[in-house]
Formats: structure tokens, sequence, C-alpha cells
DNA sequence: ATGGTGGCACCGCCA
């Protein structure tokens, strides 16, 4: 079972990138945010065709969320259940009896702002959605664009970032609250390597080459499926193509 | 380097 996670930035922009990966690594899920595209716009024929499946939520120019597998899926999700729903950043689904929770959570703006209250409270939300529909003995992967570096090793230049939205105590504890709930960083099972990112910000010149970058996406996973991880890592190829996204894949693969 | 680039909708907003 190999399961992936990837801002795109835009699929219209690059569904390119994102079916020519699907191609060469053949994942069982790949779950994708900023999709940044209408569900009525959304092009679902470029995946039937490569014969997957997928269900998506999203808006026009921001977020968007959505989750491709050659598998049945079952049981969507899109949503809170709770105002605001915030459909085009969580959709959950079950893939061959795994239940898989994709989360866009918001950035922030500004730690002063209404904007960083409400991602502090997306991440209580979340943890409440855990509580109310699942147990910790349940095969559950968590994964995501989570705008948050938990860690030093996880941000290329921890003190001089150090306050910035995605890298204070407030996020750290707020994503603890859930990881706590029951939930291994399965990028970190395997590796405690600092400079390992997922993210480049554009306006950096040259960040890329001088990996001044930020680790933020993540795969999470109840116990039983952490125990039956076999490799977890950092798929960087997408980023040879032209026009890459700001983030690159995370990949695990669990024998299942 | 208090800047920078990119995507999208529209002439700013978000990351």
């Amino acid at each position: 079972m190999k399961i992936a996670t990837f801002n795109v930035n835009s699929l219209p922009a690059r569904l390119d990138i994102v079916v020519d990966w699907i191609k060469t690594n053949s994942p069982d899920c790949l779950c994708l945010q900023e999709t940044k595209v209408q569900d009525i716009n959304f092009p679902k024929e470029a995946f039937d065709s490569i014969g997957c499946n997928v269900i998506f939520s999203g808006q026009k120019s921001y977020n968007g969320v959505a989750i491709i597998s050659p598998h049945k899926i079952e049981n969507p999700i899109y949503g809170f259940d709770t105002e605001p729903a915030d459909t085009p950043r969580f959709i959950v689904a079950r893939i061959k009896n795994i239940t898989i929770v994709n989360t866009y959570i918001p950035q922030g703006y500004q730690a002063a702002t209404e904007k960083f209250q409400y991602k502090l409270q997306w991440f209580s939300r979340l943890r409440d959605f855990f509580d109310k529909n699942f147990t910790p003995n349940d095969s559950i992967i968590w994964t995501g664009d989570f705008n948050v570096a938990m860690t030093a090793k996880d941000i290329y230049d921890p003190e001089g970032l150090y306050g910035s939205v995605c890298y204070r105590p407030e996020v750290w504890d707020a994503l603890k609250s859930v990881t706590d709930w029951g939930f291994t960083d399965i990028f970190r099972m395997h590796t405690d390597a600092a400079g390992q990112y997922t993210f480049w910000d554009y306006r950096i010149r040259n960040g890329v080459k001088r990996n001044f970058g930020w680790r933020l996406d993540y795969i999470m996973a109840t116990e039983s499926l952490s125990k039956k991880c076999a490799a977890c890592y950092i798929d960087k190829a997408p980023r040879l193509k032209d026009r890459p996204s700001d983030h690159t894949p995370l990949v695990a693969k669990f024998d299942l």
C-alpha cells in the first residue's frame, strides 16, 4: 500500500505533472491540496483515463482538496459537520479498509489576526472530529499540508523564522493536541535528519538549490498502521519538471 | 535583501 500527499498549487496548472507522477509511481492513494479548481471544472476525465477514481471538494482560486485512487473510494466526507464546514480544506474517505483524512490546514497569515486564531481552532476541531468518529485502534492515515514545521530540523532558519505562523509554540501545541490522540509522524520513524523539506518558498531566490525549505507536509498513521510502515520518503522528481509546485510529494509504503 | 515569485481572478489576494 503506497500513500502520497502533494500540495499541487493549482491542479489545472500542473495536471500533467500529477498524471505523470501517478503513472510513474502507481500510488494506491494520492491526496492533493490547493487544487484551486471548482468542482464543476475538476479534470475528472484525466484520472478516469489512467484508471483512477477521484473525489474532490474545491473552489475558485484558493484551497481545494482531492483523493485519487485506483481502488474503490468509499464513505466520502466533505468538510466538518459543524460550521464553518471548510469543505475545500477537509476531505475523508475509506480505501481498502483504511480511513484517509486529507487536510489543507489554514496557513494563518499573521499571528495577531483572526486568521491565525482560525488556524488554531482548526486543529481543535480536527481533534474533536477524531474523538467523535473514531478510536485510535482504527486504521487511519491523516495526511496533507499541515502548515507547521514541528522542530528546528524541519525549517532552514529556525532562529530567524521563529515566531512565523508555521513555526511558533501555539501551532506546535495545536498539532501535538491532535497527534496525541494516537498518531505517529511516519517520516520521522525513519530518519531524524535535518533539512528534509517538502516546501520551498518561490520568493526565496534559488531556494531549492540552497535548500531553504520547510517540512510542512505530513503522513500520520495510527499505531496498527505505523507498525506496518516500510518506508517514507520525499520525492523531488516533480521538481525537475517545468514550472514545479512550491511543494513536492511525500510518500509512505505500508506492508499491507 | 523588511524583498522576492507564482497562481488566479480581475486591477488585489493568498501563499
